[in-house]
DNA sequence: TGACGAACTGACGGGTCAGTCAGTCAGTCG
DNA sequence: CGACTGACTGACTGACCCGTCAGTTCGTCA
């Protein structure tokens, strides 16, 4: 017997307080260090009653990674869907995917990487929601050189570039505890974004 | 009672040698799925004899890590020590950290990035490392820009920005499986090194 | 009202694994 | 030779934690 039909509003709902609950956690503890008993506890309620919405652990985190992500994405997307010069638009963007800003979770999404060498479900939402937010960049760039605002020889590339880069410092901020100050850091985005859009 | 003095050639010996079949383990399965006993299956040996050489486990990965870090920027070093124009060496230091290469095991930094959010002596080893292979290519640029060959502003700026952006794309390219492919990388780190050198 | 099933509990089995410890063995020193 | 030490073994333990399952509660529908 599969799982039948619709879930009905009251288990979403359910499964939807157990994946916050799980990030909660796995933001506080780590992906890794991520129990389900925490995650009950969390909650108030048994951990057989997370095993009866999810088969197994790794479908919980997983789940719950994709969750978070998608919310963040959207909430971006919200965000660029203002009016605006391209200019402004791309500055909303950078900003918020500033190292400094923990807007994208960066610490776990750091995990996330780790775990995607060996979880083929978390490989493919990493990549997705990688993707999808590198398109956003891509796509403002785009926007402004239609327009006439930016001169990037290919908006493409740049955006891939820039993505990269913020990735790039994100880790030498977060993972080494700011080893390279906020203040660097911001110079060394701008330089690359004048660079980029000409 | 503390060890005392110097630990004697054949114990020196045989630490290293559990140092890299832990490397070995952690390559294959991972920093988080590599266990006491499958070092000492991967020697021969004893999980007794693992613990008799390294206390905690902990300890047993932050050193076998390390250890495995400052080997790879060895080697970076001693490629950088030959002769050759600042461009020539600019590609082998750029070439060889590219993620298609595995020189620096993309693998196990994009582990040990994850890893260092939460434990201190990996942060340390991190942050040490990653930064002395930022040292190499600054210097590299620095040396380029003294002998007129290259015309960056700010050498160390460009270093930071190539390097951050080198480490991105190896994510993108690495956890994610090459979405984006060899040749689209190659070519976005060699306009980004155009773009730096002038 | 009573039957039924979905949501939920909490105790437990079973497997895994880090670290311990008593004891072996080979080499060394006096 | 005999005492001693340092390297090493392998069995064991104690803790942890995932996933299961028998049983409870409660809302709903006939």
């Amino acid at each position: 017997m599969e799982k039948s039909e619709e879930p009905g509003p009251a288990v979403e709902k359910r499964r939807i307080q157990i994946l916050e609950a799980t990030c909660t956690v796995m933001r506080k503890q780590g992906i890794a260090a991520t129990r389900v008993g925490d995650v009950a506890k969390c909650l108030g309620i048994s951990t057989g009653l997370v095993h009866y919405h999810f088969d197994t652990k790794d479908e919980l985190l997983a789940a719950a990674f994709r969750h978070a992500a998608e919310k963040e994405l959207e909430a971006l997307r919200l965000l660029v869907n203002t009016d605006g010069t391209p200019r402004e638009l791309l500055d909303i963007v950078v900003d918020n995917f500033f190292p400094a800003s923990d807007f994208p979770s960066w610490r776990l999404w750091i995990e996330g990487w780790a775990v995607a060498l060996r979880s083929e479900s978390f490989r493919r939402t990493v990549m997705e929601l990688d993707e999808a937010w590198i398109e956003v960049l891509a796509d403002t760039l785009t926007d402004g050189v239609a327009s006439g605002d930016f001169a990037c020889v290919n908006p493409r590339d740049s955006a891939w570039r820039l993505a990269c880069l913020i990735e790039g410092l994100a880790i030498q901020q977060v993972a080494h505890g700011g080893v390279i100050n906020d203040v660097e850091t911001r110079r060394l985005v701008a330089d690359a974004v004048e660079a980029e859009i000409g």
